[in-house]
Formats: structure tokens, C-alpha cells, sequence
DNA sequence: ATTTTTTGCCTACAAATGTAATCTATGCAT
DNA sequence: ATGCATAGATTACATTTGTAGGCAAAAAAT
């Protein structure tokens, strides 16, 4: 698995909000929510390609980057990892022990029941 | 809040086992999971008493330590921080989307049924 | 009493991470 | 055509993390 740090993460973030993408417009775009220097940045890019989470193609003298992975699919990996480190697996310690301080919302509940009902469904089959 | 990298964290879920313990006691714990040589645990352990997670007294040139926070307490935080990087502070999210490849157990829906019908008492009152 | 073991303390060292600065080649403005 | 801005590549450097080794003092074993 892939794994990113969470400066990493976060330009993963601003890359995944729209891709391809140039380090101009990842830079433009980490520049709202971070203070980082923009050389902070390149460095981070470099990493991700390194790591093989983002390829780019040239373009003149500029790369054009692409992640290699969906945001949904690394957060599936770091949260069932971080589930089976922190929770021996089990997800709902987790939202109870997160509900007990969090207020949960409305539309959190009317997920928690999507989820069960669908569960409840797939046993029914 | 106190940070603890990954292998400081498994150090005091053995301690969180059983505590006040002496280092031999947690070297013992860990040896039933990990390869870590006893070295190793000890560092561990002294980076804990830095980071103030953990306390100790002499009991002759023993030390005998202690958790200075819980696991309840540091598992809730931890997973606040993560579902907040990663999902936006939504918790909903994370659970479909670990639903989607992790099958739950019947003790976990009967947990989250639990979560949705403690949260919909508290609206109603 | 002397040796061995065991404690905690201090030191070590590579890899990862956060956070850039410098260098080099290229494209743009004048 | 020439200098300046900009792109990516390379280098830098402190801190954190993983993973111990060595040392001095004390306790346990013989």
C-alpha cells in the first residue's frame, strides 16, 4: 500500500480536487487552507511521484500530474488500516467512542441507517 | 493533545493492559505480538515519560509506570483527528465506506443501532 | 565475594517527514 | 538578443521514528 504522509495527504487533496493538474494549480490551490512555501510543496509533489502516488506527463517544461490513486480508495485503505490498529478491526467502537464527544448530524444518522439496512438486505438474500 | 507514533502506541496499549507495570512486565506483553528486542521497548517507553504518557515511580531501581492517559481517552482523540483530516470531521463517510469492503458483524450493527438510538432519545427529550 | 544479569540512561544511526534554498535549463518580456 | 522569471532537480537540515548498542550501578546467582 501506498503510504502518505499527511503533508502528503493534503496535496493529494488539493490534486484530487480537479486532475490533471499543474503544480501552479496545485500550489494555487494548497495556498488557501496552508502557509506553505511554494518550494515546500514541489518537494512534496516529488515525493508523491516518487512514491508512485501521482505521474505526470511533460508539457513543455512543465508536468502535468495525475494521481495513480482515487481518494476513495486510499481512504478506504488508511481508514481499515487505522481501524485495525486502533480498534482490533472494529468499526463501531469507533463511532461510538467518536459519538460520545461529536454530536452526531442528522444526515450521519440517516447514513449509519443506509448502511445498516443495506446490511440488513445483503443478510436477507 | 499527545502524539504517539505508531510504535509508542503499541507500547502502551500494553501497558493499558494491566497497569502500574515494570518495564519487564510490558517487555513480556510485547513479546507475545512483536519481534522487538527488549532495547527497543525501553526507548520506547523513555519517549513515552518524555511525551508525558506515561509516569513512573522508583521502587528501588525499578521504575513502575503508569499511563497518564487513558485508552479510551487517547483512542477518542485520535480518531477526532483522523476523521478530521481525512473525511472532513464527518463520520458517516468513513463507515459506508469501510461497510463497502469490511462486512460488519452483528455486534457491530447492533452497536451502531445503539449509537442511532441513544442520539435519537436525546433529540426527542 | 565474584560473576552474571538486569536496570535505567545515554548514544547511535538510518529512514521518513516537514520545511525550505540553490542550481540549471527554458520560456517570456523587452 | 539578453536578462528575468519560472519549472523541475538536487541539496539541505532539523525533528521524529524505528531499531538498537554500550555503560554504570545494583541485584541476583553461584
Amino acid at each position: 500500500m501506498i503510504e502518505l504522509s499527511k503533508a502528503e495527504f493534503s496535496v493529494m487533496e488539493a490534486l484530487w480536487q480537479s486532475y490533471p493538474a499543474k503544480a501552479s494549480d496545485i500550489i494555487k490551490r494548497l495556498s488557501d487552507d496552508t502557509q506553505w512555501h511554494e518550494k515546500t510543496i514541489k518537494t512534496l509533489v516529488s515525493r508523491l511521484v516518487k512514491k508512485q502516488a501521482v505521474t505526470f506527463e511533460k508539457q513543455g517544461r512543465e508536468y502535468i500530474y495525475t494521481p495513480t490513486i482515487e481518494r476513495d480508495e486510499y481512504t478506504q485503505k488508511e481508514s481499515r488500516s487505522f481501524i485495525q490498529r486502533v480498534f482490533q478491526g472494529r468499526i463501531a467502537p469507533l463511532v461510538s467512542g467518536f459519538a460520545k464527544t461529536h454530536p452526531l448530524l442528522q444526515t450521519d444518522i440517516d447514513e449509519l441507517k443506509n448502511v445498516i439496512k443495506e446490511w440488513e438486505d445483503k443478510q436477507g438474500k
